[in-house]
DNA sequence: CTTGATTGGTGCGATATCGTACTAAATAAT
DNA sequence: ATTATTTAGTACGATATCGCACCAATCAAG
């Protein structure tokens, strides 16, 4: 049987979280000031997957809750970097698109990375990082999926 | 020589942020009411690396603002899960200890998390996670030895 | 149709994060 | 020794995150 351990499940969500902390400090020194990680992953989001999503539909891409969504959206409209309009196809709902100033912010963030990327590219392998990366992948759907129709035992009492 | 591209780091990067995410749910759903991931983090980080540790120290491990590193041990002190003494070596400094009931949270928490890991883990091959890890730590290692003595090139105008 | 349940979005309050500014202690420079 | 600089910690304010409660639109059940 090859199930890893409590202890390798562990030691490699620590690591995943330290590389989180870091790689997101040298996004947010390339945001201007009063965006954060989250109003670049909406931008790079919208820009990948397509304009025209609704809120509540990135929240859970994000798995985040739909206020947190709501508010990062907020921020991104005042600073002229999204629209938001109604949705024909459902009173409820709003559709998020890209401003040209949007889509301009997005990549001149990704161009002023490159030397960052670059730097860091210098001292890590290609294959193995290549390797890596299905790996991730794989974690990530099984995470995922795990999220709906999980055991729901009660947390610690403290 | 094998330097990843800006896309291949992207990708990384990308695949980190969300597992970051999804594993942080699954520990803060085992957590008593009022802690969060950094609460659990400091009691681990105590019990694997030692007590009496300076809050600066901490804050430094973590990555994270001296201020959230205060923030966030007045949390576990209020709770009765740490200490804070005076440094005796030092009259600015403060050093963190746990107390019996903090050792007993983390105790009980790791034990809590089992039957999620378990479940996970059977979705996840023993071999290939081991062979990620020390990757991990390469791409961590580097991320940090990068954050001393980066390119300090403006960010986006936005 | 009418009614009840569900869903998308937001307001609000509690807590978290983090930059700035400050104090007191330690250290360096002279 | 005196003074200047650095360092550890905290108070405070601005913004972020997120749970709860609510409304309006939609959908489901009859």
């Amino acid at each position: 049987m090859h199930e890893p351990k409590t202890a390798d499940l562990f030691a490699f969500f620590n690591e995943i979280g330290i590389i989180e902390q870091l790689s997101r400090a040298i996004l947010e020194a390339r945001l201007p000031s009063g965006l954060i990680a989250p109003h670049f992953t909406v931008l790079n989001h919208l820009t990948r997957l397509g304009e025209g999503r609704a809120p509540i539909e990135m929240a859970r891409a994000f798995q985040v809750p739909k206020t947190s969504m709501t508010h990062t959206l907020k921020g991104l409209e005042e600073r002229g970097y999204i629209a938001l309009r109604a949705n024909p196809a459902d009173g409820r709902s709003k559709l998020v698109y890209l401003t040209d100033k949007g889509r301009a912010l997005r990549a001149e963030v990704i161009q002023s990375l490159a030397p960052d990327f670059a730097r860091i590219g210098k001292k890590i392998d290609l294959k193995t990082l290549t390797e890596v990366l299905p790996v991730l992948q794989d974690v990530r759907i099984t995470l995922d999926a795990d999220r709906n129709g999980k055991n729901t035992s009660p947390a610690a009492s403290g």
